[in-house]
DNA sequence: ATAGGGTTAG
């Protein structure tokens, strides 16, 4: 508590009164726009020539105000040029290049400058030392942020209101919270904003009453207050309340603002209260909010949720793909980080249509025309690698980490590792697991459930040991990861007292995933009964999902009565979930019982219940190709067909056979046969075999299990080929090698 | 120049 006293002392530093921030902000050039009214200002490239040629550069005001004029327009690599031109570096100098990386979120960026304009001597004043602390918080670097506390306490900085809130936020973001509390009541001036910060520190933390009770006593609140409160209490699990505030907010007569809008939406689709989300739409295009990159990705997910996904992709596509480009005056010009976000948004927009390679693709030529990309969103895109198995553009945007220099913390790190895992590089994971030494749930959890992806089952509960001897301590997503890799394994006595763990010990209440996880570990080692006594005991017969997994066993283990039985009951309970028709067909059919299968598809199709079409997809180099059941819509489709018949042939003679029951289509009896021979995973199998060099390891992602033919074909193809090949299912990792698979055909 | 919208693991 050494600096807890704000007294600051009244020495005004000489360089920080007289230099004035907002009146030199316009002023040097303003003569360039009173002549040419109408028109459109110069490229700032051609003023920026001009002034270097004639050595306007000289003058410092003249050089920070055209440097000030690329920070505006979101040009920093611009103004990081034009910055190491200007010979005479004056406070506002460094400031105006501070704070413009600061608002663009380079924080690393904004660390050095500031630990350089210290070296050089020039005295940093009010406005850089906000910037500082914005940052400070945003990274939770709570050693530089009191270092700097404690300098401007040393010297006496004059602080105003303003300065006081980012310090204030700092200490609030990285948890300080008796100290926060103590600046708080301490601070000569309060102004909206802290009050604001104190309110969404409060919800952050899931103290409801607290803030809530604070926003009430509060009079002076303005838009920022209200979308606060709406927010924190939605990120809290209070929607109902979120709503109700919101229309109070309304009955206020507060107007919305771009955030408002943005939060109402959210707020309509986690409600499910489409009615209103369209209601909102038209207010949003009135008021011109429609270029919002918040907004835009709240639209889409709202409609997203609502089925309506053309729309939804509609919204997408209106963005020109030059929206971001940012720099000269003529072209749209963007707050960078609703920029940051729209484009963001516009990356995981494809991705949640399935369109991994335009997604990743953005990114990629973002990176181009960006030098500065916050590390928020990569993270962000990571995670798109990940779930698109995108293994060489995940490498790609590693290496970018690497490039921009950026620390490999848990955070990003967690990251990696589900990425590295997920498109099938358990090594990787493992490597950057390994270089990474801090006690961090979700860093250890990402490796705890990578490991059990990848059937390692052994690894992971040496992991999660390992974890508890370091005092982590698990939360209810690390018992997923250990409760899955049991199960992948068949540990069931390690998996029920990991369960009995979870509550007894750590006092989680297990939810769907942590149930559905046991009925897998019971149902897949041919427990069933006691799947069923347990699904019964913890009172979860109503959730589809346990029933789905219990199914699943049933049909792995030939039980067909259970079967039976159990898909009935969901066939009622659950009539549009394709997954029971599905299972059920399959085991009739795997049965050689093809009428009641036939009976069980048409029911399905009286229904207009669809199963999700299978895909898979390969990469190759900078491209993504996705296959379907019989694909004939890829360039090479000829060389494919005729290299798997070959394939075919040459697999049967070495002990492959075709396995004519199972899977499901939607075709006729005779199709059968062609069809499950044209299965998608086959197809960018071969694709793969054709377009690599011999032995590269091959790997597939799937959007829905492998079959049992498939899975046998590949087995037999690994060991001809002499190749690897990896498989990602819905489920987990297939490692097919020599002839054999890493899950034991156990799956 | 400070606060609010998207942010790693199931």
């Amino acid at each position: 508590m050494g600096f807890c006293n704000l007294g600051y002392c009244r020495k005004f530093i000489n360089h920080v009164s007289s230099t004035n921030f907002h009146s030199r902000w316009r002023h040097p050039c303003s003569f360039l726009y009173s002549t040419t009214s109408n028109a459109s200002p110069p490229p700032l490239g051609a003023l920026h020539g001009h002034y270097f040629k004639n050595g306007s550069l000289q003058n410092t005001n003249l050089a920070n105000y055209l440097l000030s004029l690329h920070v505006k327009s979101s040009n920093m690599n611009h103004a990081h040029k034009l910055f190491d031109e200007i010979l005479h570096k004056d406070t506002q100098t460094w400031t105006i290049l501070i704070s413009g990386f600061a608002r663009a979120g380079s924080s690393e960026i904004v660390f050095s400058l500031f630990r350089e304009m210290q070296a050089k001597g020039a005295c940093p004043n009010q406005y850089t030392l906000s910037s500082v602390f914005k940052c400070c918080s945003g990274e939770s670097n709570l050693q530089l942020g009191k270092g700097v506390h404690g300098w401007i306490l040393r010297n006496g900085v004059d602080g105003d209101v303003v300065l006081e809130n980012s310090i204030l936020d700092l200490y609030l973001k990285c948890k300080a919270f008796e100290y926060a509390e103590c600046f708080f009541e301490l601070m000569v001036e309060k102004d909206v904003v802290s009050w604001n910060i104190m309110i969404g520190a409060y919800l952050r933390e899931g103290d409801v009453e607290k803030s809530l009770d604070m926003f009430r006593n509060f009079p002076y609140k303005d838009v920022v207050s209200w979308n606060t409160i709406i927010d924190g209490l939605m990120q809290c699990g209070y929607e109902r309340l979120a709503l109700e505030q919101l229309y109070s907010m309304v009955k206020h007569g507060t107007e919305f603002s771009a955030v408002t809008f943005s939060i109402a939406l959210i707020l309509a689709s986690s409600l499910s209260l489409v009615e209103v989300g369209r209601q909102i739409h038209p207010r949003v295009l009135k008021f011109g909010l429609n270029n919002d990159g918040f907004i835009r990705s709240s639209l889409v997910e709202m409609y997203g949720k609502c089925g309506k996904i053309d729309k939804a992709s509609t919204i997408l596509k209106d963005v020109p793909l030059n929206f971001l480009r940012k720099g000269n005056f003529g072209v749209t010009r963007m707050e960078p980080k609703a920029g940051i976000v729209s484009w963001s948004s516009m990356v995981s927009g494809y991705v949640w249509n399935g369109k991994y390679e335009d997604g990743i693709k953005t990114f990629m030529s973002m990176i181009r025309e960006l030098v500065v990309v916050d590390i928020r969103t990569v993270v962000t895109i990571i995670s798109t690698c990940a779930n698109a198995g995108a293994l060489e553009f995940g490498k790609q945007i590693h290496a970018y980490i690497k490039k921009i220099g950026h620390r490999v913390d848990a955070y990003v790190g967690s990251s990696l590792i589900d990425m590295y895992s997920k498109s099938g590089s358990l090594d990787d994971a493992r490597m950057i697991f390994g270089q990474i030494n801090e006690p961090n749930v979700v860093l250890w959890t990402s490796m705890i459930s990578g490991c059990a992806l990848h059937g390692q089952g052994r690894e992971a509960i040496s992991l999660f040991e390992g974890m508890l001897n370091k005092g982590i301590i698990p939360n209810e997503v690390t018992f997923v990861g250990v409760l899955n890799a049991c199960s992948h394994v068949g540990l069931i006595e390690e998996g029920r007292s990991y369960f009995r763990m979870m509550k007894d010990t750590y006092h989680i209440n297990p939810e769907v995933e942590h149930y559905t996880s046991m009925v897998n570990l019971y149902g897949r080692a041919g427990h069933l009964i006691e799947a069923k006594n347990f699904i019964f005991e913890n009172g979860i017969a109503h959730l589809t999902s346990v029933w789905t997994s219990f199914l699943s066993s049933c049909r792995l283990h030939k039980n067909i009565e259970m079967g039976k039985s159990v898909s009935k009951m969901l066939l009622q309970s659950a009539p549009s979930d394709p997954g029971a028709y599905v299972l059920l067909s399959n085991m009739c059919s795997s049965n050689h019982r093809w009428d009641e299968a036939a009976t069980v598809r048409s029911l399905m199709h009286q229904r207009g219940v669809r199963k999700q079409p299978g895909q898979s997809w390969i990469q190759l180099k900078d491209q993504i190709h996705t296959f379907v059941v019989g694909d004939r819509s890829h360039p090479q489709d000829k060389k494919i067909y005729s290299y798997l018949d070959s394939l075919i042939g040459r697999l049967k003679e070495i002990g492959y056979s075709y396995d004519a029951k199972l899977v499901m289509q939607d075709v006729e009896e005779e199709q059968r046969e062609v069809l499950i021979s044209h299965h998608s995973e086959k197809l960018a199998l071969v694709f793969g075999i054709i377009n690599t060099l011999h032995r590269t390891p091959i790997r597939i992602m799937k959007n829905i299990r492998i079959c049992t033919d498939c899975h046998n074909f590949i087995k037999y193809a690994s060991q001809l080929l002499e190749r690897q090949i990896i498989v990602r299912d819905t489920h987990r990792f297939h490692h097919f090698k020599q002839g054999s698979c890493s899950c034991g055909d156990y799956w």
